[in-house]
DNA sequence: CACACAATCGGACCTTGGTCCGTTTAGTAA
DNA sequence: TTACTAAACGGACCAAGGTCCGATTGTGTG
């Protein structure tokens, strides 16, 4: 039972008001900033609202879900690293071999995730991982660096496995519970790699 | 007045008594056939409770928690596919080479997957899939496979990846979203299988 | 059988994500 | 300035998972 995660129509015709501009920023403010006192998890949707002094409803309606309301407040990470990615230096931007930007790619990521990984494992709660434009990015960015090296392979599964691999869960778990070091994500990644694009 | 003090009597084995036991038959029993009448995430935890007859505390009591409710109602597919694997005829059986075996499991676990997606979904819900024990079950088997194939492998990472896309949230994506069909998430199993493990 | 007590029961209660809808307000045109 | 309207507001409300604790009951013991 996957949910739309689309926000309200943002009509290019009719600019945002000032009232919904200035309680929006209110918010992403708020709820970045409680985050990062009290851990994503210890914060509620009524705290957000209350202590941006906004209404919940506003605050449902500006973001649609918790999960929204984190990658919102992970946007602009968000957005830097796909610009890195799109024209950024390589091996991460374009330039170097797809094995190499896909290692890149991989590290990347993972260094996102150690920075952020509850608020991304926020941002992917129930099933809204899979249709959140970050994760399509993701996606098409891998699938078209694997098509590159290897033609003949099937890259939209692969794209997905390698992605799971990525995952905030799995990388949470693994980092917390089997208490492995970042390096070791950082190797496997790379073997996985290797694996499935050999030299 | 006061009688000697009695340390109470903790034993392993302290039977079910029997109202506890009828309880949780009539639990389990209801709630399989709401799940199958209805569809899984359309059934909440107090119609359970109510059309087993028995209190939301009892319920709770029993089960702890919606996901090992789900889990307890797939106990039993779950322990026959368990045996196959320790005991049941190859390829998923022993006896069979590490790989067969391993394309086996995959296959094996995709037909699980299909006829119970939903009820494994709800039964991973929130972090509950690592911790749970068949995800130690499988990721052990993995393991084991895997280092009998090649020792030099980082076995524990790619149990994790390679049980990443064996998860009822990436699978129901595939399945619903995507459209793929169940051929192909077996092939690409298949695949992938033999990327890590190349003969 | 009567008793004691620990295990169990069950529903009131809490929290929290999410919705609804009557009220308020920003923007605009006269 | 005033009037009008679409958009936004906000808090009461809802659903559902999960907790608590006083009442109840099964079971071993004398």
């Amino acid at each position: 039972m996957l949910k739309s995660v689309d926000l309200p129509q943002i009509r290019a015709d009719s600019p945002e008001r000032a009232d919904a501009a200035r309680n929006r920023a209110r918010v992403l403010c708020t709820a970045e900033r409680l985050f990062a006192e009290r851990g994503v998890s210890c914060v509620s949707m009524d705290e957000v609202a209350r202590e941006a002094g906004v209404g919940k409803g506003t605050l449902f309606r500006r973001f649609g879900s918790r999960a929204a309301l984190a990658r919102a407040v992970l946007s602009e990470r968000e957005a830097s690293f796909q610009e890195r990615i799109i024209r950024g230096e390589p091996p991460l931007g374009p330039g170097a071999p797809p094995r190499e930007r896909l290692v890149a790619f991989g590290h990347a990521l993972l260094e996102l995730l150690s920075g952020h990984a509850d608020l991304l494992l926020a941002a992917e709660h129930g099933g809204a991982r899979f249709g959140s434009a970050p994760y399509a990015f993701y996606r098409l960015h891998i699938e078209l660096l694997l098509r590159e090296a290897d033609p003949g392979c099937d890259a939209e599964i692969l794209a997905e496995t390698l992605l799971a691999f990525l995952g905030a869960d799995l990388f949470l778990y693994l980092r917390k519970v089997r208490e492995m070091p970042p390096e070791r994500l950082a190797a496997g990644w790379e073997a996985l790699v290797r694996l499935v694009l050999p030299s």
